[in-house]
RNA sequence: AGGGGAAUAGUGUAACGGUAGCACAACUGACUCUGACUCAGUUAGCCUAGGUUCAAAUCCUAGUUCCCCUGCCA
């Protein structure tokens, strides 16, 4: 269903009910007029954006876009041992790019609210937990990580800290100590005070700062004890006036603390004029600034914060991939992959070096939608959905991966000896009319796609054979008579006529404006003279496993044996013009982009042209006669069960010859073992394994 | 054991007491100067068991299964 006529999901009810409710008056604030909500992706600067942020980056900016609010891009930086600048330019340019599929950005466009820091909200965090201290609703706590941990206690059983009742004076004394780095990392914390017997272990009075000396990528050496994110996240969401804070389902846990903690810092204060998400008042702040600074430590002096509302949402998870932040810095660590932007990582810089457009990714995380749904989505449809933006954006050109020189014996020959050169009209986009034609060189001495010739063809190969007349796109119908072969018989050079009054790859038409002569097949080709050399990377899936480790716990025993494979093509020469990351569709091959080792377009003549090949083309060819574009093994028997492809998703069936007759007979199905329809394959899993 | 969540075709996702739809995948076929695109059709679903109701995917009760939670990570 298309985005715009879909009903809403569960978060944009949950906007529409507030805004109907009027429950948060932000326009007092706002000086940019009707802002009615605020939403913000606060990424830890740890890692990569990959295409499971897409998916939060992308709900959030829709929402602030559908509703006249503005996005935040805020850095959620509280753990320096962690964080680093690399991650923080990488995530600033992942952003920009991604989402540009919106038309603007987090400083940039109508929605643009603006990029900030946690680390800069270090003072005022500071101030409200001295604040709370005061309040009794936290202490200064002595134990050990390693007691703390043997002192968390268990259901039923309570947690224990034999400095839970220390006065506040003494703890507010050691809290500046600690501020002021008298204490050695991992002496002491600073805990809230909860409840020590709650089944939600997160409210077992947790940390809120830890000592840690480590350089900070915002604060350098400021300071020494750091927030941690229960603490942390609610006064930020708080501080840039964030309406509906975003996150993932496993957050759901924390949500009681989120509140908490607002609820202890407003706890004695000022009740203000907005209002809360709890109904209540909100401290009136016109004439402050939106974008909440370090200076702000003892801001506001005496009323109440503002209080956002989380909302959990299931994150994106894809078959045949791993998100993990964790897992991705291995691959990358370990050299599994070149590195973060590896066209195989599902890194945002990595899918854009590969040749994903913003606008598929916006659209495969509309296409999936918003729900709290643990679930998993198909790799096919991400690499669908690249397919469809790019069927309509790319222009076509013509190349071969694995080249077969194709000879026309009967091309007429020009007065100076050399083959004659005719310029034929080349379509540039059919999906777009608007793009015109551009002319390519054709001279009888060609290259084919070594796939696309056969000495005998079977009925369900319709391209070149011997004998069998094939169309050669936009240029002539050809007849293969004979193959030249070297020593071991493979076949060197096809030698073929063609007939001249197919120019253009028109058929004849008879006098009543019909074709009188069809063909079944259409080949690209290249001029032998004209072409130019590249390297075309071809990617395959990481992983060979849907679920990379479930089978054996591990997912590097999944990772596919080969997920790379680079050949020496030959392209028109147009491509070597090609701007880094620009695309292009290889016609009946696939989506290809031009790598950032190919070197400037401007520079052409000491270019290398480096191609990915982003996604093949569907290859909807029956039986073995097809698979031209995908290089995926044909389907067979494995040694522990047999495995069906549907479609490009193979599935094993762990049954021997005989139970699976059996059961085939047991379920009244007439389906031939060999051959099962995905229905009947279904069908017979469910019941074997009763899913 | 305790707490927090979630269960609708193979995979996702609608329905908000009133005919279980849609997308992707699979399978047929049509069309085609890309075995692409496009178009038409087919297969296939409410976790289970009770209850309320004229009527239940929806409300109630009891189960079942899956996910998250005992970092000084986020």
């Amino acid at each position: 269903m298309p985005a715009a006529t879909r009903p809403p999901h569960f978060v944009e009810q949950i906007v529409e009910a507030d805004i109907a409710a009027g429950r948060w008056d932000l326009g007092r604030a706002e000086s940019a007029g009707g802002t009615c909500m605020r939403t913000r992706f606060p990424p830890e600067p740890n890692g990569y954006l990959h295409v499971g942020h897409a998916k939060s980056i992308c709900l959030n900016y829709a929402l602030a876009m559908k509703y006249g609010g503005r996005f935040n891009l805020r850095f959620d930086d509280t753990n320096p041992a962690k964080e680093e600048q690399e991650y923080v330019d990488s995530i600033v340019r992942d952003m920009r790019w991604l989402t540009s599929a919106f038309g603007g950005s987090f400083d940039s466009g109508p929605h643009a609210g603006g990029l900030y820091f946690a680390s800069d909200y270090f003072g005022f965090m500071y101030a409200c937990a001295c604040d709370l201290i005061g309040k009794g609703l936290a202490y200064v706590c002595e134990l050990s990580a390693a007691e703390v941990g043997e002192r968390r206690g268990s259901v039923g059983v309570p947690a224990t800290s034999p400095f839970r009742d220390r006065p506040p004076a003494e703890s507010l004394k050691l809290f500046d100590e600690m501020r002021r780095g008298e204490h050695a990392d991992g002496r002491m914390t600073l805990r809230a005070r909860i409840d020590l017997e709650s089944p939600n272990f997160n409210l077992r009075d947790p940390v809120m700062y830890r000592i840690v000396r480590e350089h900070h990528h915002n604060t350098g050496g400021a300071w020494c004890i750091y927030p941690m994110y229960d603490w942390a996240h609610g006064l930020e969401d708080s501080l840039e006036r964030v309406t509906h804070s975003v996150c993932t389902l496993e957050f759901e846990n924390h949500r009681p603390l989120y509140d908490w903690f607002v609820r202890a810092v407003n706890q004695g204060r000022r009740a203000g004029v907005l209002r809360t998400s709890e109904g209540g008042a909100l401290a009136d702040r016109s004439g402050q600034s939106a974008a909440p600074t370090s200076t702000g430590a003892d801001w506001p002096p005496s009323a109440e914060v503002w209080h956002s509302q989380q909302i959990e949402f299931a994150k994106l998870q894809l078959t045949y991939t791993v998100l993990s932040k964790r897992n991705m810095l291995k691959m990358v660590s370990s050299g599994i992959v070149r590195g973060w932007d590896d066209p195989r990582m599902p890194t945002l810089s990595g899918m854009r070096r590969r040749g994903y457009t913003p606008g598929a990714i916006r659209a495969l995380c509309e296409d999936v939608g918003v729900t709290k749904v643990d679930s998993v989505i198909d790799l096919v449809r991400l690499e669908n959905a690249l397919r469809d933006d790019l069927n309509r954006a790319a222009p076509r050109a013509m190349g071969v991966l694995r080249p077969l020189e194709l000879l026309v014996e009967n091309w007429p020959v020009s007065p100076d000896g050399k083959p004659v050169v005719d310029m034929l009209d080349f379509v540039v986009n059919p999906e777009r009319p608007g793009a015109g034609t551009r002319k390519v060189p054709f001279d009888g001495r060609l290259l084919i796609e070594r796939d696309d010739f056969m000495e005998t063809a079977g009925a369900d190969f319709f391209r070149l054979a011997i004998g069998q007349e094939v169309r050669l796109r936009w240029a002539y119908f050809v007849t293969p008579t004979r193959v030249d072969k070297d020593a071991s018989g493979a076949v060197t050079r096809v030698i073929c006529t063609y007939d001249p009054a197919t120019r253009g790859g028109d058929a004849p038409h008879g006098p009543d404006g019909k074709p009188v002569r069809k063909v079944r097949g259409t080949v690209h080709w290249i001029s032998a003279a004209h072409g130019v050399p590249a390297e075309v990377r071809l990617y395959e899936r990481l992983f060979a496993a849907e679920f990379p480790g479930q089978a054996t716990g591990n997912w590097m025993d999944d990772l596919a044996p080969s997920s790379l494979e680079v050949v020496s093509a030959v392209v028109e020469p147009l491509l070597t013009q090609g701007e880094v990351g620009a695309t292009f569709q290889l016609e009946r091959l696939g989506y290809f982009c031009v790598d950032p080792d190919s070197g400037p377009a401007r520079d052409v003549a000491a270019r290398k042209l480096v191609l990915n090949r982003a996604v093949t083309l569907k290859d909807g060819a029956k039986g073995a006669a097809g698979a031209l574009a995908s290089t995926k093994p044909a389907s067979g028997a494995g040694p522990s069960g047999k495995t069906y492809s549907f479609g490009q998703t193979a599935h094993t069936l762990k049954l021997s010859k005989e139970r699976l007759g059996e059961v085939l007979v047991s379920l009244g199905m007439a389906a031939a073992p060999e051959k099962l329809t995905q229905a009947e394959f279904d069908k017979v899993r469910k019941h074997v394994t009763g899913r």
